[in-house]
DNA sequence: ATGATTTATACGGTATCCAATGTTCAATCG
DNA sequence: CGATTGAACATTGGATACCGTATAAATCAT
């Protein structure tokens, strides 16, 4: 595929969508925050037009909800909502990995090596990224574009979570980082119903983390 | 919590995605054909304002495609998209079967052979909303609403296709029948594991039967 | 005919206006 | 004194008018 040499000519409800998703999810805007049609506008540069559709994808996204007569509310998940986007994300993600084992290549597991490597030594903020990176490149062979992006979505809306969880402990990260190389190690020998155990228990474990750590700090 | 006697108050534009919605998903709107903001705010007595918000929202849904300067585009899935969401819905509604065989009641099991029972004497226009009814009403005890919501808008999405296949063959809706007679048996007896098998060969038999007409057809 | 150019149409966006609704806070009443 | 009412005020939902620009259709030149 063509890398998208034409110049980016997104509409501008696309932009601000883009620009207060990262906000959002960098914790910019608390939960429960309304977002001000003006006050957005006008930081933007833009009318309020653009601004009210792109609310409207950012509450498609699961980011906001839009109230009536209020605005968009950044939205608040509760223990439960998190922990059944955690089921979600196991099932697709299974799928995802069965069909990317199928079809494997050296390079990706190369490529993923690489990745593993490079989160060795970034810095906590940057691990969440690269993270998906990691779990990206694995999923991108699985030849399943919708599900991608619906997994994709999931993660954003999760890692408002799991940045607020200010990086996992050391210890955590080890153990993440063993089931990382494990899980290459299976994708290149195929052993699919290993690695998707594995993934399992890789995901559930990130959602206990997470939940526990929200539980405490409530 | 009072009963929501609160009026619906929804936005325009969530009353005109509404009305697209059904226009598209009942054939009215052919796929690629070209939604233009004007005829739908002048054929809907609106302005084009919440006619572009609806765009964004049915985008969202997988409904249209939003091209710039060209407007909104009824999306015309290809069969590797078809088969992909078939493989989503199986992954997503397994799950949601399981969780609602875990909280199975007499009651949701007395209501779902009722509905069967009208799925019997249903025209064949009304058999896909009454399929899914079934589906729903079983689906709903799961407490799984990020799921189910998941899950509905995929329905909806295939929902064209199954339309324009012109309701299924008298042999294919008595099969189905039939599976739906034996998927609440399994359920009635927690018999989780073979439901969620039936379950799959169910939704595999459903994509087969589509994927050949409409390659038959196409 | 075919390629280039003009013209018409529709979209993306802004500015402005109005109605409907939510919010706030002071005045009022029990 | 506390709860309620109600009137300002602020904000959203939506309409209309208008502009610049991109696409598509028609025209023109070769």
């Amino acid at each position: 595929m063509a890398k998208s040499l034409t110049v980016k000519r997104k509409s501008l409800a696309i932009q601000v969508a883009d620009a207060l998703r990262e906000l959002i999810l960098a914790g910019d805007y608390a939960q429960g925050e309304q977002l001000r049609q003006d006050d957005v506008a006008k930081k933007l540069g833009v009318s309020r037009i653009p601004v009210r559709e792109a609310f409207q994808q950012l509450e498609a996204e699961g980011l906001v909800v839009n109230v009536p007569y209020k605005g968009a509310i950044v939205s608040r998940l509760s223990l439960d909502e998190i922990g059944e986007y955690f089921d979600i994300r196991m099932s697709l993600e299974g799928d995802l990995l069965g069909h990317a084992i199928d079809n494997m290549t050296p390079e990706v597991i190369a490529r993923s090596r690489k990745i593993i490597d490079r989160m060795n030594s970034a810095s906590p903020s940057k691990w969440g990224e690269i993270n998906w990176q990691l779990h990206a490149e694995i999923y991108a062979i699985a030849n399943r574009p919708i599900t991608l992006e619906m997994v994709k979505k999931i993660h954003d809306n999760l890692d408002r979570y799991v940045r607020i969880q200010l990086s996992l402990s050391q210890e955590n990260r080890e153990r993440a980082n063993e089931e990382h190389v494990r899980m290459v190690d299976l994708c290149e020998q195929g052993r699919k119903n290993e690695a998707i155990g594995l993934l399992h228990d890789h995901i559930n474990g990130a959602r206990d983390d997470l939940i526990k750590h929200l539980q405490e700090n409530e």
